[in-house]
DNA sequence: CCATTCGCTTGACGCACGTCAAGCTGCCTG
DNA sequence: CAGGCAGCTTGACGTGCGTCAAGCGAATGG
């Protein structure tokens, strides 16, 4: 995306970091092809260093006046809204090179919560300043549309699979898209390891934390997965694939 | 939004309008309030003419190329994907004022079908148009960012009514929902016609036709509703809310 | 005009997943 | 090292909603 500056190997080093988009290893991830060197530079420059930021940590909370948006340079990050009465539900999981905050944008205050699964650096840019320098720069502004409209895109994918897919379908729908998120970024897609407990998993899949472990298990037993803990080995992604689609 | 251009009450009566955004009842739902005259005028320009559209025509089908976003100017409008396998979910309700087509600008072709639930016109606009009067009027930019922020908020919250609400909670989380965009409208937020069938509300919902007949049906018992077919009256508001968070 | 279809309702029944409960492992702390 | 806790697994059981089926009223069409 936009966002990220720096290498995902020495982003926790310390809470400052030096280096810019350009030299980013995420960048073909998260900077638009289309936005050339000097541009990307005017970018830099708007950027706010983030610190890392660590396990159970919020990056925002809901209520809070909307200013920024992120990107994640190294570790995990969750989103999730809290409703009237207390009802938790996460929203999404987001990975280095994936961009997250434009909940909000519409009522000045953030709607939802973010939270770090696990230590993780992120880059903060402030909102005010990309629509300033959107205006002068197009492709950034058509990125921006872009990103949000991928946004879209998953967020109606998600009710698809909350709304018609039993729960073998939602888990293997959960992983099949993990281990593509995972391919991007030239990790293998085979081997991950979930940055997120059962916990998480069962919120935002609409299950309960035995219906998640128990369809783990079976998976295993079926040869289609190893699962130890949160390592998880895909042996046949064919036939999760095609789980993936079930009910 | 950005683009109604005429009173609801005289849009269907043949093919081409020629009323402007400032004519339009529905400006004050659909244009950006920091939107100056000069600036509406300049987005009058812009905007095709639609012709109406009659139950079950498309307005887009997945797979088209992305070209335009729309303004709903009267009737109703569904949206809803189709999976690999052929499975259908409907993603979203569109009634007069509100703005659709945000998905697919990522990857240059719709992801999802818009369909008419009834005879209905809309204001379409060329998205390359309004990328570039974007870049000079900040407000119309801002205003864009605004409504693909509400839609993925809109998202977020149908995530959690789908993914930890029982029937009656979903149902009801949706009436109190529509009640709220009809009062928006200036339109009675009690008695509302629902344009959309047992069928589609089913489908948006997570649930079969029967479990929506049924859970109406029990509502009336209850007195909280009157229902006949399509006709709907809240009788109480109160009790509605609260079951709208139930399980 | 009858026949057909469509949208909806209602009932009987079964199953997938939630609930409740027990136990296991690994980690933290004193 | 003991004790406690958090995260996860597994089993037994119950239930909300899906499935199957029948029927009804209104719209459509020959």
């Amino acid at each position: 995306m936009v966002f990220v500056q720096t290498p995902a190997t020495n982003a926790c080093t310390h809470g400052f970091i030096k280096a810019t988009c350009n030299d980013c290893s995420l960048k073909n991830l998260c900077l638009p092809i289309a936005l050339d060197i000097k541009d990307i530079d005017r970018l830099d420059k708007i950027i706010q260093r983030s610190r890392a930021i660590h396990i159970g940590d919020h990056l925002y909370r809901s209520g809070e006046q909307f200013k920024s948006i992120y990107a994640v340079r190294s570790g995990s990050i969750k989103t999730y809204l809290v409703d009237d009465d207390g009802v938790e539900q996460v929203t999404g999981f987001f990975l280095p090179g994936e961009v997250l905050g434009f909940d909000g944008i519409s009522s000045e205050t953030h709607g939802c919560n973010v939270v770090a699964l696990e230590t993780s650096s992120v880059c903060e840019i402030p909102f005010a300043r990309i629509e300033e320098l959107s205006l002068q720069v197009s492709s950034l502004q058509h990125h921006i549309f872009h990103l949000m409209s991928q946004q879209i895109d998953a967020d109606n994918k998600m009710m698809l699979t909350l709304s018609k897919k039993n729960a073998e379908g939602r888990i293997a729908t959960f992983l099949v898209g993990l281990s593509q998120r995972f391919g991007r970024r030239n990790l293998s897609p085979n081997a991950m390891r979930l940055p997120m407990s059962r916990m998480d998993i069962g919120n935002y899949l609409g299950l309960t934390i035995e219906t998640v472990s128990r369809t783990f298990s079976r998976l295993h037993k079926e040869n289609i997965l190893n699962v130890d803990g949160r390592e998880v080995v895909i042996k046949d992604h064919a036939r999760l694939n095609e789980l993936s689609h079930s009910h």
